[in-house]
DNA sequence: TATTTTGTTTAGTAACTACTAAACGTTCTA
DNA sequence: TAGAACGTTTAGTAGTTACTAAACAAAATA
């Protein structure tokens, strides 16, 4: 295979890898993405076991998260019992199902235990001392607000069917 | 102190500690910006030390942190050589100064590489096989233009002065 | 100048996370 | 039915991270 190719595979891979990691995901998630993005077939377990240095093991779970987050395709091939992969193309689909992911995680969680207080704070608990009562509503209550706003934005995100350009560019538009 | 209001005070610091260890932030940050956006004056170090229950050292460390961010800002007071602090209650505010601070950091780092890659591709490495790099470079390009959409996106949140409900609402009835 | 009061830095640690290696479970084939 | 070919799960591990405890630095006061 072309060397210089490879290389630049390489350096695209490990960028990827950084990102995936800055973006609080594994490193290797990003590695695999990476392999897959840049090969024009699906890859089956055993060649991302090659192409990326991780071990099976690995691949197995890293995988099975991306297709979950739909940035990865499982596709299979007749009277052939490997599993094939291949990237998703379409970012903006991917975004919305990893936006969908994540609300069921442990954030929606904290940020219900954000809206518990507000409810036990406007039903009256700390009636004793009523001016820290009242301060702290308000202080919470503008913290929900401002979690309620983004979490507005994160569902209109998601139930769009196509986020492509004009959108955001529409966005922009406003924004400026 | 009233121990509804003080249980009531925990849980709410419990819940921002998750939210803040949810994007990849310390949890004592969100414990230290719970207690600050909480009280009605500002705290000096020994009394965050005492309503967080971390030692100075962390304190110290996370609060120069979160006032980086601006979700804290540092007061002083005449005649007394205590550092004070307080919530920034803004919080729009701080979602842009915290991009900010992330544009120079390592993931502006990995998407350079990525448009290194692609600059590379263009300007001809790999031309012995011609047909693997054109696809590799479409499919860089694309990634590309994808991470332009976003850094566009980022840059007009930041450089707008304010961004309140009016402009939220208005991208969302966009995005409807 | 010695002591106290403050915040910062550093060395060490405990908890967590993503990985490897290997055992395991299934399904196909000989 | 034995064995091979897969993918998954598990036990152990190395690296990372956020913390504590304590040394340190700087500045005010006695």
């Amino acid at each position: 295979m072309d060397t210089q190719l490879t290389q630049l595979k390489q350096d695209f891979t490990e960028g990827l890898s950084q990102i995936s990691k800055f973006w609080g995901f594994p490193k290797g998630m990003g590695a695999i993405f990476a392999v897959l993005y840049l090969s024009p077939n699906a890859l089956s377990l055993d060649e991302l076991v090659e192409q990326t240095g991780l071990t099976k093991g690995a691949i197995s779970t890293n995988v099975r998260a991306l297709a979950r987050m739909g940035l990865v395709r499982p596709s299979t091939r007749l009277g052939d019992r490997k599993d094939y992969y291949e990237a998703e193309t379409d970012f903006y689909k991917s975004i919305r199902a990893i936006l969908k992911e994540r609300q069921n995680s442990e954030f929606d969680m904290a940020i219900r235990s954000v809206r518990e207080t507000l409810e036990k704070l406007e039903s009256g608990v700390g009636v004793e001392d009523e001016a820290e009562r009242q301060f702290m509503l308000e202080r919470v209550r503008a913290l929900q607000s401002f979690f309620d706003a983004l979490d507005g934005l994160f569902n209109a995100i998601i139930r769009l069917e196509s986020l492509g350009f004009t959108t955001i560019e529409k966005v922009l538009s406003i924004l400026k």
